[in-house]
RNA sequence: GCCCGGGUGGUGGAAUGGCAGACACGACGGACUCAAAAUCCGUUGCUCGCAAGGGCGUGCGGGUUCAAGUCCCGCCCCGGGCACCA
């Protein structure tokens, strides 16, 4: 780049010419649909005939959200490796579909709007715009046609009919599928407890609603009066507060439409096992599911005949050795079986007979009520990391209450203590301090019998024990192992029906609104009764109103404040006069136009990215979401969906869950032909980066950091290095423009796929990627003249041994490629143009026969260049869809091999000898040789191994 | 704390239990050049040795095996996930 530009060829491959070729093909690509891929049937099947007796593949990248900041270099890893496989799939016989959109609504831009007034329909659009042309400058085989937005309205169209699939069935256990809410009505009118021909049409509708699949319920959400909106989990910092603003952050419940993922826990979890996922992915996800197999206990409260306790556990057969019970602090139970004194002090006895500790931590004088009150404040107002912070410290408030237990009729105190969580289970624990360890220290902390139901093994000094060993103590139990003791346990519960076998789940239901104005409106309104009607799909879609002012109703800071969604302020569209039928079974509750209220919050943005690739197949279908002829040719064959899907680990469990639940309930109700939609999911790496910290331990700008003598310094302060993802906000992001600009697109494709493998973390080095360019500008240099820029190619075979390399590689490189391991596919290239670059050296020319299959094996990864000498070698027509080369068997064949020879393990000599030689051809070969004959002078050959081929070793005595 | 990954030259990395370090960067030497850049050729794990040749070497310590980066046991460190889930 220093060099003046007269002693450069003119015909040099640089980055002058790299962005000439570049800019060429992308248009010509972009001109001549190279990668349009027909559909077998409908809009997008042009051109189907030519390709109908290929296999499909189906490439799949995540929905990447347009960001304002622009693309930098570790995003498109990704992207790079499904390009580089689609367009290797796309040469090997396979009709390829590979595309591209946008998941566009989202926080980003609303929250731009409200800082600035534009419209975040104006800013996504220019982001999208921006992504698109960095995208298209790296030369990806998308098929554009396909290229969709989750803010078109033409596509949140049937985000909300796909919610009114939801809204609109029920989860049939006995079947175990979703099924229409049409054939929920027989069901209800058959069961005797459900009283249906009785009821009112309001209670009918009820009913109903409660089992839909997408729900109303009152859910704890994370809501921040100061920002006018619920945040999501991630949007909330550990100390309870908002991540933008820092403004405190309350749990309420608010009235939140809820989709029922849980109906599908089984099958989540059961179907996970035959995808071709990870291990490491597939635990996230069971871990997240959170499968639990235990028992349900019921616990009679001492003094309250109607009232029972059910706790569940997985360890029905330490029931014995449970001396005391835990309620959470919120459980509903509490204040029933509080009594008005502590125990002891009705009767005349002293209160002190109950010890102190068990009173509470404040309070104990007024009564339990007042004891269990503060310590509901003092828990309320804890901290996530004040919690974290204690650790195991303990705390909690005896409650005043006995339960009974079944199994012994002991007497057991009930606590409330906040280390058992209303939100798992039910809420309530038996607790067994010899075999859970929480159970131990809060008995510990409270004085509480310690009665050990399994064995641990001889000469355990340990607290709780949880491994297995025989029941002790335990009654009919004694000497059970666990997991016998356990079936023993549910066994005599279910007899004396006092509980009952069962499986409890980590996994939560789906909290599916937001108070936010920037995502898909529901399809939904509200009758007089408010009760939720849903439009018909005619009327989809409901498209957002137009709203000029952004800023969230800012109200009192305080927990009780109301949040008014951002689409209130749409006032004339608030309120809707409609004439919507009412179902048959509904009785004769309404019909006739009446006035609805709108449904105000919006879906969250994992709505648009539950479904994007079925759009993919058929993205300008305006009767369907998906023709059933493009579902079942992309998704159905084979084992099932997506052929390859590349993303980041980040997306391990909320994405991949809801989408695998949205594809199981358009299964289930006959939209879709596979119960899974991504049969082969890999996870890239990410890009790392240098950062560089002040010394306040604020990141600097990692560009403007110069090193000296191995210190690094920002002008004159010096800066601390460290290493992290590379990004924004570790202020040491990479522009691919600026690599673009350097070094051309295709240096940074093969940079990107050269560094390591595809699924590590590899760090970001711009001082290697002279190597990769270096590579492109060798094959340039073999093939074409740099003066006169002609190709310089003979007809001329070229020597055995450069061939049997050019098959050795063709078979190697399919092999990677096939198995995304394109860094060691590129060496191989490497190698085969270091042998050309030498062939060339010493004859003048290159070997057609070989530069043809060079420049074909390279078209993958380095597209532009590749057609590029194509053409120039004399081809009118992209490569794109030419044959990927096949090694000729015959040619990988060698003559000689060298093999190691080993004495005890240690090789001590090389020899060449003839390739295909058996065991004893090989030890006579080895034993001939002068060398190896010398070393054995004199020893006793104990044993011989001999591997053909590779080694022979001699144990010498 | 629990569950996953991962530790290989100066650097990124490569190796179906069978010759550790392919390929690339960097470094060093050479050719070309007035010179530099670019390009091309060579050397490059550490170490002892003039050489021939030897010793050591894949985070640490053991083990299995004719043979271990690879398999087993016990640790250390780094990255990620989950976290009072009964």
């Amino acid at each position: 780049m220093s060099a003046p530009d007269a002693d450069i060829p003119q015909h040099r491959y640089d980055a002058r010419l790299a962005n000439e070729i570049e800019a060429k093909w992308q248009d010509r690509w972009q001109t001549e649909h190279t990668f349009w891929a027909p559909n077998p049937a409908g809009l997008l099947s042009e051109g189907f005939e030519a390709v109908a007796d290929r296999k499909k593949l189906f490439a799949l990248d995540m929905f990447p959200y347009p960001s304002g900041a622009g693309l930098h270099v570790g995003h498109p890893l990704g992207y790079i490796g499904t390009d580089v496989y689609a367009r290797f799939k796309r040469m090997t016989g396979h009709n390829v579909l590979h595309a591209m959109g946008y998941d566009a609504f989202g926080l980003p831009a609303e929250q731009y709007a409200l800082q600035t007034g534009q419209h975040p329909r104006v800013t996504t659009e220019s982001n999208i715009a921006t992504m698109r042309r960095q995208l298209r400058a790296l030369g990806l085989g998308h098929d554009p046609r396909r290229s969709i937005a989750t803010t078109d309205p033409a596509y949140y169209r049937w985000t909300q009919w796909i919610f009114l699939q939801l809204f609109g069935s029920w989860y049939d256990e006995d079947l175990d599928r979703a099924r229409p809410i049409v054939e929920l009505i027989p069901v209800l009118e058959a069961d005797p407890e459900s009283n249906w021909a009785a009821l009112p049409s309001r209670e009918r509708r009820e009913l109903v609603d409660s089992y839909r699949l997408a729900y109303l319920d009152d859910a704890p959400v994370n809501w921040c009066p100061a920002l006018g909106t619920v945040l999501s989990n991630e949007e909330v910092t550990p100390e309870g507060r908002s991540d933008r603003g820092n403004h405190p952050v309350y749990r309420r419940p608010l009235k939140q439409w809820m989709l029922r993922i849980t109906a599908y826990a089984d099958r989540l979890l059961a179907d996970l096992e035959p995808l071709d996922w990870t291990e490491s992915i597939k635990i996230m996800q069971r871990n997240w599911i959170g499968r639990s197999e235990g028992a349900e206990v019921d616990f009679a409260v001492e003094g309250h005949e109607d009232t029972v306790i059910t706790v569940f556990t997985t360890r029905p057969d330490t029931l014995f050795g449970a001396t005391y019970m835990v309620l959470a602090p919120e459980h509903p139970l509490v204040d029933e079986i509080t009594p008005a004194e502590w125990p002891g002090a009705s009767i005349g006895e002293d209160i002190n007979d109950i010890p102190a500790s068990w009173r509470g931590l404040f309070g104990a004088e007024a009564g339990p009520a007042e004891a269990i009150r503060r310590y509901r404040e003092f828990t309320a107002q804890k901290s996530e990391l004040d919690r974290q912070a204690e650790g195991k410290e303990k705390t909690g408030v005896f409650t005043g209450a006995f339960a009974t237990n079944p199994v012994n009729d002991a007497p057991i105190p009930i606590f409330i203590a906040d280390y058992v969580l209303m939100g798992y289970g039910t809420g309530a624990i038996m607790a067994v301090p010899a075999q859970d360890q929480r159970d131990w220290d809060f008995a510990q902390e409270f004085d509480l019998p310690i009665v050990r139901t399994v064995a641990p093994p001889e000469g355990w000094e340990g607290e709780a024990f949880l491994g297995d060993g025989l029941a002790i103590n335990s009654d009919f139990l004694d000497d059970l192992p666990v997991a016998e003791a356990k079936q023993a346990m549910i066994t005599w519960l279910e007899e004396q029906e006092v509980g009952v076998g069962t499986v409890t789940y980590k996994l939560r239901d789906w909290l599916f609104s937001r108070q936010r104005y920037w995502g898909e409106p529901f399809p939904i309104v509200y009758d007089e009764d408010d009760l939720p009607v849903s439009l018909p799909e005619s009327m989809l879609p409901v498209e957002l109103p137009e709203v000029t002012d952004f800023e969230p109703e800012i109200v009192a800071d305080d927990v009780e404040s109301v949040p008014a969604p951002p689409l209130a302020r749409a006032e004339q569209w608030v309120t809707v006069e409609l004439d919507l039928p009412q179902p048959e079974w509904a009785g004769d509750a309404g019909g006739g136009t009446k006035t609805y209220r709108r449904e105000l919050n919006t879906m969250p943005q994992w709505a648009g990215s539950c479904w994007y690739y079925l759009r993919y197949l058929d993205p300008t279908n305006e009767n369907e979401f998906v023709s059933p002829a493009a579902e079942r040719y992309w998704m159905a064959p084979g084992p099932g969906g997506v052929d390859l899907y590349v993303g980041g680990v980040e997306h391990a469990v909320l994405h991949l869950l809801y989408a695998r639940f949205w594809h199981k309930v358009l299964f289930d109700l006959g939209h879709v032909s596979t119960p899974e939609p991504f049969q082969r999911l890999f996870n890239q790496g990410y890009i790392l980066a240098p950062t560089f910290t002040d010394a306040r331990g604020m990141y600097v700008e990692a560009s403007e950091v110069v090193e000296r003598d191995g210190r690094f310094f920002l002008g004159d302060t010096e800066v601390q290095r460290e290493h992290g993802k590379m990004g924004k906000s570790l202020k040491n992001a990479v522009a691919p423009d600026d690599i673009y600009r350097d070094y051309g697109a295709d240096t940074l494709r093969l940079y990107e796929m050269f560094m390591g493998p595809l699924d590590a973390s590899r760090p970001w080095n711009t001082s290697d990627i002279i190597g990769v360019h270096r590579f492109l500008q060798r094959l340039w240099r073999n093939v074409i003249d740099e003066q006169t820029g002609e190709p310089r190619v003979t007809v001329e075979p070229t020597d055995d041994e450069t061939r049997r390399l050019l098959h050795r590689t063709i078979d190697a490189v399919r092999t990677d490629m096939d198995d995304l391991s394109f860094n060691t596919a590129i060496a191989r290239l490497f190698e085969l143009n270091n042998r050309l670059t030498q062939v060339v050296a010493e004859t003048g020319d290159a070997p057609e026969e070989v530069v043809v299959l060079l420049v074909l094996m390279t078209a993958p990864l380095a597209p532009h260049a590749a057609e590029e000498l194509w053409e120039r070698l004399g081809h009118e027509q992209s490569l794109a869809h030419e044959d990927f080369p096949t090694a000729d068997p015959a040619w990988l064949t060698v003559e000689t091999v060298e093999i190691a020879v080993q004495l005890n393990g240690k090789v001590r000599a090389r020899l060449t000898v003839a390739s295909g030689l058996d065991e004893a051809a090989t030890e006579a070969a080895a034993r001939a040789d002068a060398r190896v004959a010398e070393l054995l002078d004199g020893k006793t050959v104990r044993k011989a191994i001999i591997v053909p081929g590779r080694l022979v070793n001699f144990v010498v005595g």
